[in-house]
DNA sequence: GAGTGGTCTAGACCACGGT
DNA sequence: CCGTGGTCTAGACCACTCC
């Protein structure tokens, strides 16, 4: 492992060693060499592999669990975390029910339309890409309970998903199709949460009158070295549902 | 330290020596041993105390750094944390500027009433009270960029802060209040969200249409212990301003 | 029984802050 | 200069899983 950062002098840049081997740790994620679901090596071997203590390496590998990148079995070994549905509405699904919490079952989508368009200001922005790129706009509405809740659309950059347009289905977790397709993990997310009055457009989609209040989710979904992978813009209905929060 | 359930055998109710570590720890700081502020004991000081390492000390203070109850300074020591402006702001109020973040200021805030009342069904279950028990109902309105954007009611049990009807005003930052003056220090909380439709109350309180839609944040605010000592609702206009969330 | 992660210990050196 | 927390190492025992 490269220490020389840690040298006396001029500690600026500096970085603890178990962090340069997160970060090495992370490229293998990145580059492939390790896939979802696979049994990576153990401490002792990964510490014989970067020369460093099983203490160091231990602490990279705590601190990757944390950020739901690993899974750790005592007696089984680590092994790359996996997009199945329960992580993913764990991780990322904060709508829940006002009473009994039914957080098993991954909500049902039903596909309105999509296609190539170039992307407004505003996308391009939050997608790190030029003003008019192409991007693939997806809109869906989900089911919780049997009844129309969200209105989603989703704007994804068309150079990140080459192939996009072969594809004969959208799955409702479509994280995991993104990672079993072109192998983009998401990694985190960022949120941002407003109130708004329900459009004509919505009012069609979710069986609701214009005028009624909508929870507007705009999210900006990233991989794993923090780039900006998705957007997604969801209108939610919350007379019988709420956004959870745990602070911190 | 007490290791006895560290054995062999039956490993039901099993806690490692560092989580034992940490209860006695936080034990300190809820019978008020260590105020906030304080500079507790190094690591090795309580090590010797407790009869354990300085790594299993050093794992359990890491712990309760990530809770923000402790704030670690290199070549300096230890502290428990204040439930200074920043901080506060910084765990618990998400509200955010559409533009820049000016997340420096504390949000002013204009006292509207507060009088004893009995608490509601909702409120009871919330604060984990009996129903028609006697609470505190506070409201304000908060200012952010020099204009009411949140409409805030607390709730807080009678019983709990003895002498509050002695106030006589209530600070912006009302948590350092519940912690200088009842040594009650707010850990954690948890919050709900929904869009609603502003009402006459809220839209006299706000100076906005009724019928716009408002953000309503519902927060049960709890102690050391987990307890809930304070139920929270706000009515936010998000016109401007957004509630901002990271996943994870 | 062999191998894994989970915990605990003991000791070392470093950078930082105050004396 | 000393004491602090921050990092790194080496080795030990345990519980769990699979063979």
């Amino acid at each position: 492992m490269d220490q020389t950062l840690q040298d006396t002098d001029t500690n600026i840049g500096f970085k603890p060693l178990y962090a340069q081997v997160k970060d090495q740790l992370i490229r293998r994620l990145v580059n492939g060499t390790w896939q979802p679901g696979m049994n990576i090596p153990s401490e002792q071997e990964l510490a014989r592999q970067l020369s460093v203590s099983q203490g160091t390496v231990r602490k990279a590998l705590d601190a990757m669990t944390a950020e739901n990148l690993l899974v750790r079995r005592q007696g089984r070994g680590t092994f790359v975390a996996e997009p199945e549905d329960s992580r993913i509405l764990f991780q990322f699904f904060r709508l829940t029910a006002d009473d009994g919490p039914d957080n098993d079952a991954f909500p049902q989508s039903r596909l309105l339309r999509w296609s190539q368009e170039s992307a407004t200001e505003v996308e391009a922005e939050a997608l790190a890409i030029k003003s008019k790129s192409p991007v693939w706009r997806i809109e869906r509405v989900r089911q919780i309970g049997g009844s129309s809740t969200i209105a989603e659309t989703i704007c994804i950059p068309t150079i990140t998903y080459p192939g996009f347009e072969d594809l004969t289905e959208i799955p409702n977790n479509i994280y995991q199709l993104y990672s079993s397709r072109w192998g983009i993990t998401i990694a985190k997310a960022d949120e941002q949460l407003k109130a708004i009055l329900c459009d004509a457009g919505d009012s069609a989609t979710l069986g609701c009158d214009v005028g009624e209040p909508l929870l507007l989710i705009t999210r900006i979904a990233r991989d794993l070295e923090s780039n900006p992978v998705e957007l997604r813009c969801s209108r939610c209905l919350t007379n019988d549902m709420h956004y959870a929060v745990n602070l911190p």
